[in-house]
DNA sequence: GGCCTGTATCGACGTTCATTGATGCAACCT
DNA sequence: AGGTTGCATCAATGAACGTCGATACAGGCC
């Protein structure tokens, strides 16, 4: 129930310098734009903003997330499955519920690509 | 040939906390789908990417990003418009030429937004 | 076992989006 | 003025996306 998630926002291996540092070539661009693309939609949003508000470790049920949108339970799963598959959140199923978090420093290192003209300095 | 832009990522009333500082409301939650929206694409992102890269202040002229990408040029100006009406970036016209910029801000604002835990400050 | 509840997957449908060729407009050149 | 180049807009098309009902799967409870 946690596999297939994408790694471009990576751990130590950033993926890239950052937006503005240079020209992104077309792979970087690709797995990027997946992660933005998941971001880009307003229900997503306001799931990831739903789950995020929890704060580092904190988690919510889909139980929650559920009756938070007036959608159908399969497109609620739907939107999970995407944040899911764009590395930004993980889930684990506990007895008859699931619940879901967002993956530590993800959007620290979104964020610092967004930033990011730091090119100068400890690179050597 | 700079009007209709979004003001999501606005100036000073920085349109909400950040992404985990408290759940995003319908409203908060479209307008700034928009922007990941608009950055959601390979090509949005290269060309995002080639025009933040020139720095503040910094301009890139239509005719250098048309041939980096294997797009026809209605493409790219579609394209760029989409950028333009996210409020990422402006252009204007210079002679034959016309030059895009980035917004200035609005990567940081962005980043901040996905950052920002900081909700307790000198909001006053 | 059988039933009920919570969640994921599947298939279908309507809408939105990326892309293109054709065309229009603006600025330069002669 | 007429021709040429750079860029934007338009109209059309195919692919991708959001949504749903139906269904399948997993776990708890009786």
């Amino acid at each position: 129930m946690s596999k297939q998630e994408l790694e471009v926002i990576g751990q130590d291996t950033a993926c890239c310098a950052g937006l503005s540092a240079a020209p992104l070539n077309e792979d970087q661009a690709a797995e990027l734009a997946k992660v933005f693309k998941a971001l880009g939609d307003p229900v997503r949003l306001r799931m990831m903003s739903m789950i995020a508000s929890r704060g580092e470790g904190g988690e919510v049920c889909v139980c929650e997330l559920t009756p938070a949108f007036k959608l159908s339970q399969p497109t609620i799963s739907h939107h999970l499955k995407l944040l899911r598959q764009a590395g930004l959140i993980d889930c684990e199923r506990r007895g008859t519920w699931v619940y879901y978090w967002v993956l530590p420093g993800v959007l620290d290192r979104l964020a610092a690509f967004l930033t990011a003209p730091q090119t100068a300095g400890a690179t050597a």
